[in-house]
DNA sequence: GCATGAATGATAACGTATTCTCGGTATCGT
DNA sequence: ACGATACCGAGAATACGTTATCATTCATGC
């Protein structure tokens, strides 16, 4: 049975407040404030976990490093600052976008990311 | 000085034929078509160089592993085929898109990528 | 409060992509 | 043709993100 412990609360806490997707690195970062003793594996362990139970959904941003983010968001898209390596979400999105494709190609999915400076590094 | 070794010669044939962004790994596969000894070491080196020199480009899609593409084409964008993992060109690209970012965000590139399946596997 | 075993965390191990090493090879100016 | 040396390629070494191990801790049901 699932037990509710200080590290997996402290993982859920850090989504909650950042509002974008994070990177593994940032939630052990961000988690340690809130339970200074968390390690890496833990992190990992409750990220797969919570992807697992549909708490959580991977985002695959060009630059590599998987990063994680509430799964209940609306369809939405990225902001990737290469300043503070941080990802923000975009809430527009172009219409028709995947009628772009050349014929006899089935999409089944778009992923648009923007590249730049965040509001705090510009 | 630099030489022009068969190798290269073929790592540059295999980019010019393929017309789409290419992982290390493949142009591995496709220069040793023409060139069965090559090695890995040569493809890397010889894709940074070709990098360095301006005639090749860095592709990062979402899904990690940097690609590479001729630099001296037109503004694109990607298809990535999650059945053969293979990245093809599209040649349209929506109006406007860097508007779409939050107040603030100073924008200086997108990339946006379809996924799917590719005309070969659909 | 106590026992049970799920969860933790330090560390080792792993997988994969990339780079380094270095003896041998082949290109190119002369 | 010849010699200097840029380049090659096999394998070792590295980097880094992720997972496995396992003794210890602590959340939970009774």
């Amino acid at each position: 049975m699932q037990r509710d412990t200080r590290q997996r609360r402290a993982i859920r806490r850090v989504f909650v407040n950042a509002g974008r997707p994070l990177t593994c690195d940032e939630v052990l970062r961000y988690g340690q404030r809130i339970v200074p003793s968390l390690g890496v594996a833990t992190v990992y362990r409750n990220v797969k976990m919570l992807v697992g139970e549909g708490w959580l959904s991977e985002v695959e941003l060009p630059g590599g490093g998987l990063r994680y983010e509430l799964a209940d968001r609306p369809h939405h898209h990225h902001f990737l600052c290469h300043s503070c390596d941080q990802a923000f979400e975009v809430f527009r999105c172009p219409d028709e976008v995947e009628a772009l494709a050349p014929d006899g190609f089935e999409v089944d999915g778009h992923e648009l990311t923007l590249f730049g400076r965040c509001a705090a590094c510009a």
